[in-house]
DNA sequence: GTGGTCTAGACCACC
DNA sequence: GTGGTCTAGACCACA
């Protein structure tokens, strides 16, 4: 996994956790690879891993079962969803907006992007 | 002026900088806020504006004259607009695509939102 | 490390650092003394050595890893010797050249200079 | 006249006016320009001029006369040429030497490169 | 322990 | 007045 330099490690960590449980890949009360495992995985330091896990157990979006590992919360679907698509509908479309007008580009290019982006995805 | 916790001060007042230049208020070859002036201004530290200028001057926004102050470059607009709408086109639209897909916002959707900030904003 | 009064210390500390690199003390990948550290050795203020350290980073000579210090580039060895054959040859030279005619050094005269140099040096 | 922004630029207009008089274009005793055409000639701010004129007073290189101008000192080449050249043979060779060495850049390069800048200034 | 940011205050050279 | 550099000391986030 790359890693942004904008954003702490750990963060990105847990954010793809939440990618993983939001499309259903982790499901609620499976397990989730060990910190050993997915330090392994993704080339970082246990101890990174570990802060991300500790991230997640707060908001309730995982568990630890001692001597287990850790599982996937049972409402933590619904919470991931509801929790990012306020912060993105409140927080990151207005800033969108403003920029969009900044720059000129108007709603119909956006969709069209958007239509080209998806069908790039699907041929993946 | 207000501060996000989540950028450094000196690139957000770079930014602001950029904003005044985008927009057209401080124009090409015309003397900018002196650091000293900005810093009270933006009750911050003299150091930390400092730092934004540097930080623009290496980016061939700004440049220095011995005593005199900063200016703005002949071609900031153009770089500035430049480098802000690839960043936007390229990083940021397709997060903001991915977030949709996840969070099954529809383009519909996306428009809608679009046309009421923008009546939103002309309204003020 | 003595410094000269006619230049920064954070540019003559960049200096050295090319100069490690050059003389290949300091290889491709190979981490560099910490922020903290060097500032020790040389008797500066930490925010100097780091002030150079981020000089050298806009230039891809160094790079960082959060947490863990700063870094040799893999072609910094390249970059620099490139960049200072260059500017040696296009920028200091020709003034060297004007100078010796001014002065009326011949090449000659350089030539056995250079020999005499060339000898101590090695004497050393 | 373009100036190099990494000296301050009275002195290299006083370097300028020692150009002029090592290549006799001003002799001695001879009037020169005062500091109000020099500052429009060079399009630069009179008091800087001002400061250069002042700086070569100090050194001996120039004189003024009350309501009549600067004029060049009877051996003002003399103290040009000499602390020009001491300067040139003891701080600044060695410096040049050093960096040939690092570049591996030999006498031969040297001396070529130094016969093709005087037929490119001669040509002039 | 690492980098990174910010403040406060000082000093200098330049215009 | 302008920029530019440096120090000292503090605080934070990250590994």
């Amino acid at each position: 996994m790359e890693f942004n330099n904008n954003q702490a490690i750990y963060l990105q960590i847990a954010a793809y956790v939440c990618d993983q449980i939001q499309l259903q890949k982790w499901q609620a009360d499976e397990k989730i690879p060990s910190v050993r495992e997915l330090a392994v995985i993704l080339e970082v330091n246990p101890n990174t891993v570990m802060r991300s896990y500790d991230h997640l157990q707060q908001q309730d979006i995982i568990y630890t079962r001692r001597g287990m590992g850790y599982f996937v919360n049972k409402d933590a679907l619904q919470t991931i969803t509801k929790t990012r698509k306020e912060e993105f509908l409140n927080e990151e479309l207005p800033q969108v907006f403003r920029k969009m007008r900044l720059m000129e580009i108007s709603g119909q290019e956006f969709l069209e992007r958007f239509e080209k982006y998806k069908t790039n995805i699907n041929l993946k």
